[in-house]
This record gives C-alpha cells, structure tokens and sequence, in this order.
RNA sequence: GUGGGCGUAGCUCAGUCGGUAGAGCAUCAGGUUGUGGCCCUGAGGGUCGUGGGUUCAAUCCCCAUCGCUCACCCCA
C-alpha cells in the first residue's frame, strides 16, 4: 500500500473544519490591520534559501527538500517564507509601488526533518511580512497581529518572549566578549557547550545543565551591548506592548535560528503542545533586502505554525466548530423515481440551496436516518400520491410538523418563505 | 543523525501464562405497508505490520525489517 510521505499528513474531511475556522480567524485578524495577501511559488532556486536564511543554519545545513530538476538547476521547496516575500518584494519593485508594503500569507513549507510531536516535514505556516519602515509600531503590530490571532481562537496559555539581537556589529562585539569571558571557564562547561563556542556560542545560554547554567549566570548579556539604534528599538516596543496590554517577557536566551534577524525578535510559546512549544517566532530584518541586491529597505515579521495552534487549540479546549448542516433532504420513496429525485434535487440547487439525497438505493429510514445525521432543515418526500399530483410531503426536522407542498412552491418554503 | 515506546477489524482498544481472535464506535439491514434523533435485534468486515527462527502448534517467545510515535538537536 502506498503511504503518505514521512512527515506529511492529510487533512481529512472530519477536521476540514477547524483548518476552516483557524484561516478565517487569520485572513481576518490581517484584513483588520490592513494586510494584503502574497503567494510565491511552492519552490525556489537553492541559493535563494542558502544566502537568505544562512548557509550555517540548521535549516539551510540539513533540512531543506532540495533536488535538481530537469535543467539540472538546484530547486528547493520553501522551508519558510521571508526568503520568497523579499524576492518578490525586489523582482517586482514593489518598494516604487507603495513605500510601505503590509504582506500576509498562508502557505504549505517543507523541511525534512524528523517528525515529532508538533513537528511535520510538510507544515503550513501563516505569517506577516512589513517591508519599508524601521519604526518599532511595526514591530508590535507583528506582535499584535500574531497575538490577536491566537487569542481569537480562544487560547490562554501563551507567552510572549522578546529579546534583541542587535545590528551584526553589536553581536559580533558582543560574542567577542562573550568568547573571552568564557576563554578560562571553558573546562567547566558540557561537551556540547564546549562545541557551541565556536559554532553557535549563544546558545550555550539554552543549556539545561547544571554547571553550564552556573557559568553562564555571569556571564555578559547581549542585552548589555546592543547599539543605539537597537536599543532604541527595544525600548519603544516595550513601551508600546505595555501601553497596548500586551504581556510579555524579556528573554535574554532568546535566539532566532536564521541569520537574517536583527534588532528586536520575538516569539510567542504555548505551555500546552509537548516539548516543540514555539507557536510563533518572528523579528525584525532590516538588512535583508539588500542583501538581495535590493534598494535598502527595513523589515520586519513572524511566522506562525498552524499544526502547533491546532494542538493547542484541542488541549485548551479553545473553540469548537459550529456544526455543519444542510438544507433539504431528498428522501425518495420509490426506486422508480431516483433520477426524477435527482432533477428535482438539481433545479432546487440551483437555487443556492443545499440538497442531498441517497445516490445508493438505501431503504427509507436509512435516508432519514442519514438526513438527520447531516442536519437537515427539512426532508422531502418523494413520491406516492402525492407526487402524482404535482406535491409532495415537507418535514420540518427541527420541530417534526410535515405538510402538503406543492413542487413548484418548494423553493420559497425552503428558503424562508 | 542518536535514543525510548508501539504496531490485533474503517476508528479506539481488549485478549490468548503458545492451541490461528473479541468489545465499543462506525457501516449496512431490520424492529409491520412511505418517516429521523433514544432504544433493541442482526449482518458484513481481520492472512493479529512484513520476513525468518524456536515449537507438534505462534497473533502471543526470539531475531530481522518496515512503519508509526515520543524525545534529543533545531525550529513553526
């Protein structure tokens, strides 16, 4: 039997559904701050993801699907959507068109690694992407926008962490000191920290181990060392954040996994999904776009998964799907009749009303029975005297009263009279 | 890439201290002639993940393999 890929899932119909729900509440929350929609293809070119999110990531090192199609070009399916947005964002010179463009998404990324709760090689991402301004307003819209959307779906268990990364020059001033600090500490500190110094040395702060934690607790902050400009930033988006109720925690640890970010990064983490608690992640990029080759345009965004909120939404209980249902039931009382059952069905569907009716010969309570399980408003009965005489029976289901309709008449009763 | 758990009907699971299997839900048919939601009766549906080994005999023991799942890492 084939399968579906490792890591990939089907949305079947029963959970259609709430996929529904959650894409309203998105497509909603951005409509109100006045996003517009972007798509960008499934698939790049390689170097896009390579240069954009960093060739030292794990993201880029080991996790993209990337392969060569048939003009032996390296193509890779997106596994986050920043990266396509600014390309777009150049190859179309949408910088000439508005000086401020507010994009929103929801797309399908890929990224092969191994599954695990709240963890899919296919997932699908919704995000927001501001791209001409370096005003921190924009920074807490990303904030806002992303809190809004997950309180809207009824979720309590959030927390917002900020921190910032400053420009490349203050990090790379900081990790300097940082490297020194650490130079006569180094045989203190885990295996696995002692690898981070050089490869990713900031994230010796994540260690859960004892002695690396005791190390680390004096060690210097980046928080400490950020520029002007960053720390600017920063504290304007504090501010703003208090004075719009938005709670959150200044996280020092906290690190984004793709170079592009700078300045003020977020993320926004759910106590109830498993050990992939990371809803939402997102920062500021204001270097980005000329990295692309672009006119130097200042950025900022996040992006949301939304098999993660899903699981957050199932163990918080957040909201529930209101009930699907149909408008009539065609119950057909003779075999006889089935395709006269189906024109009527037809012509009544026409009228943007919603018919179903048995297409597989069941018996009379089978169809009642399955008119009932789909919520339907009314049944009609098809056939009999009735029928001979141009009328047939219309059962209300909601309160079980029944009268004579004539055929012609059916659509007004329908629909409201 | 590394480690743990699991793999029995469509779904959720039970079970056999080794003698080829059951429940609930779902599906279908019925509970008097053309009528639902509750309830009742019945039916269909499984080579017990796959391959090999031990044994008179394995779904249950052993090995391998595949798949799923959780965790590390990292990220949404």
């Amino acid at each position: 039997m084939i399968k579906a890929i490792k890591g990939t899932k089907d949305i079947l119909p029963d959970s259609i559904g709430k996929w529904k729900y959650v894409e309203n509440i998105i497509s909603s929350v951005f409509k109100y701050y006045n996003y517009s929609e972007i798509r960008t293809p499934i698939f790049e070119e390689t170097l896009l993801f390579a240069r954009g999110i960093g060739e030292a990531t794990d993201i880029v090192g080991k996790e993209m699907y990337t392969f060569e199609d048939r003009s032996k070009t390296s193509v890779t399916l997106k596994p986050e959507m920043t990266a396509s947005v600014v390309r777009a964002f150049i190859e179309h010179s949408l910088g000439k068109k508005h000086s401020l463009n507010k994009l929103y998404y929801i797309s399908p990324m890929f990224r092969q690694e191994r599954p695990q709760a709240g963890r899919l090689r296919e997932f699908h991402q919704f995000g927001a992407e501001a791209l001409g301004s370096s005003s921190p307003l924009l920074d807490v819209e990303m904030i806002s926008m992303a809190y809004d959307i997950l309180s809207g779906l009824g979720l309590k268990d959030l927390t917002i962490k900020i921190n910032s990364l400053g420009t490349p020059e203050s990090r790379k001033n900081y990790t300097q000191k940082l490297r020194e600090y650490l130079k006569d500490k180094k045989h203190l500190l885990s295996g696995e920290s002692k690898e981070r110094i050089d490869k990713n040395i900031l994230r010796i702060f994540d260690s859960k181990i004892d002695n690396d934690i005791e190390v680390m607790k004096d060690a210097p902050l980046l928080l400490d060392f950020l520029d002007n400009e960053s720390k600017d930033n920063f504290e304007h988006v504090k501010s703003l954040l208090t004075s719009s109720n938005i709670p959150f925690e200044i996280d020092a640890s906290l690190l984004r996994g793709l170079d592009y970010y700078t300045k003020t990064t977020f993320e926004i983490i759910s106590g109830k999904v498993g050990s992939q608690d990371a809803l939402c992640g997102g920062g500021r990029y204001d270097l980005l776009v000329e990295q692309f080759g672009g006119e130097p345009t200042p950025g900022t965004g996040f992006a949301a998964g939304i098999e993660r909120i899903l699981i957050a939404c199932e163990k918080e209980n957040s909201f529930v799907v209101p009930e699907s249902s149909i408008n009539l039931y065609i119950v057909c009382l003779e075999k006889m009749l089935i395709s006269k059952a189906y024109e009527l069905a037809q012509s009544i569907r026409r009228n943007n009303i919603c018919v179903e009716m048995d297409y597989i010969g069941r018996s009379v309570k089978a169809q009642m029975r399955e008119a009932n399980k789909l919520n339907s408003e009314f049944v009609l009965f098809f056939g009999g005297e009735e029928y001979s005489e141009g009328k047939v029976q219309l059962k209300n289901m909601k309160n079980g009263t029944q009268e004579l309709v004539k055929i012609e008449n059916l659509v007004n009763k329908i629909s409201g009279d």
